[in-house]
DNA sequence: ATCTTTGTTAACCATTTGGTTAAATTATAT
DNA sequence: ATATAATTTAACCAAATGGTTAACAAAGAT
């Protein structure tokens, strides 16, 4: 199921609790369980990292991390607004189709705790969407798109970029659809939902 | 915080735990919490409701069962395509603003069991979306609205209800805003997510 | 060779947690 | 009034859980 060959002692306790923690959340989970799928002795896992919450934030802090830091890096960048709109959520759909279970297990620890993570995550820079903010509100003010909230059309961007995963088994039980076939949807969505946004503002 | 006035024990209960399991998760929520909230004894939970799970499933039931009937009826109705997506965005952002810690308390048990869900759920009677995506198919092929892939559309379509209230701790940090404007936003979505959509499929 | 540090384990511990019991209290019927 | 049934509680219990300890093994260092 899971390799497990030639990595150390941390590393396959790291890949476990990624796993069971991903799967269970910071309650659910179980230090056993991490364990038992490590193939260690429970014992080894508070020699290494002391607590759950410890080793928990070790696995939240990755997982997190990687989620934002592209984002920013495009949301920087000097591309033309079409340019920018294509390629934030070709990379963000791209990057999570590899982490389909990130956004949800994301979304929860913040929900549980937005204080907390709002400063570890990403201390005082946020991620710059005012800078996206300000370039679709001049191009929308010069008239060379039609009249929009700025903020209003990166939630729906956000939106129809992360919501699929969050909601992917409800999805599926709705449409009626299998893992291959979602996954196929996913695959066209890199391009589609660019697409699909910059065809409501354009005039 | 909470009234518990002229309440029964029951729905004392009732209350205290769909407060204490929203916030918590099912694994998260403890019965000795949910007994304090109501300000009872914890044997009470179980003279009334034999186990945690049952307790649970009360809940949840109620919970998700909100989430979708309502949606039925409209994608079953004989409105016109644009009529039928102003209306839906509407209702379902209406709905879940005055419940939104439903959507990700939803997706998340959805999660945990998809397949023990679907049947609880809604046993043989999914949704019918696939009157909408008909719909859909018909007009862009009839070539009144641009060529669009009617699942896709669907799913863009809630992702934009629902993401935003899975999301919103995240959007308030990134966007830094206070709960106040964030209602105002939502209030907002009812219309515009509509005009989004159609401005992006109108010929 | 032997001493020291690092890695690993089995057994154990205190606390928490879901759940039970038996007794007490309150309401309802006769 | 009294018997009966429905509520409510404090005290308990067994299992699960996060965490600790002490002993043992492996690997470097001297």
């Amino acid at each position: 199921m899971v390799k497990k060959k030639d990595q150390t002692t941390e590393e396959k306790i790291l890949a476990a609790a990624k796993q069971v923690f991903v799967k269970k959340g910071m309650t659910g989970a179980r230090m056993q369980d991490i364990a038992d799928t490590a193939g260690i002795n429970k014992a080894l896992l508070h020699y290494y990292f002391r607590s759950k919450e410890k080793l928990f934030e070790v696995i939240f802090k990755e997982a997190a991390t990687r989620l934002f830091p592209k984002i920013n890096e495009i949301l920087n960048s000097d591309l033309p607004l079409f340019d920018k709109i294509h390629q934030f959520t070709h990379d963000y759909v791209e990057m999570v189709i590899e982490t389909p279970y990130l956004p949800l297990f994301v979304l929860n620890e913040i929900n549980k705790q937005p204080h907390e993570f709002g400063k570890k995550m990403f201390g005082k820079n946020r991620p710059p969407v005012h800078k996206l903010a300000e370039q679709i509100e001049k191009e929308s003010k010069k008239g060379l798109i039609k009249s929009v909230s700025a903020p209003q059309l990166i939630i729906n961007m956000m939106s129809m970029c992360i919501f699929p995963f969050v909601g992917k088994p409800m999805i599926q039980l709705v449409m009626n659809i299998d893992d291959l076939q979602f996954r196929e949807m996913m695959e066209q969505r890199k391009k589609l939902i660019a697409d699909f946004i910059i065809a409501s503002i354009k005039k």
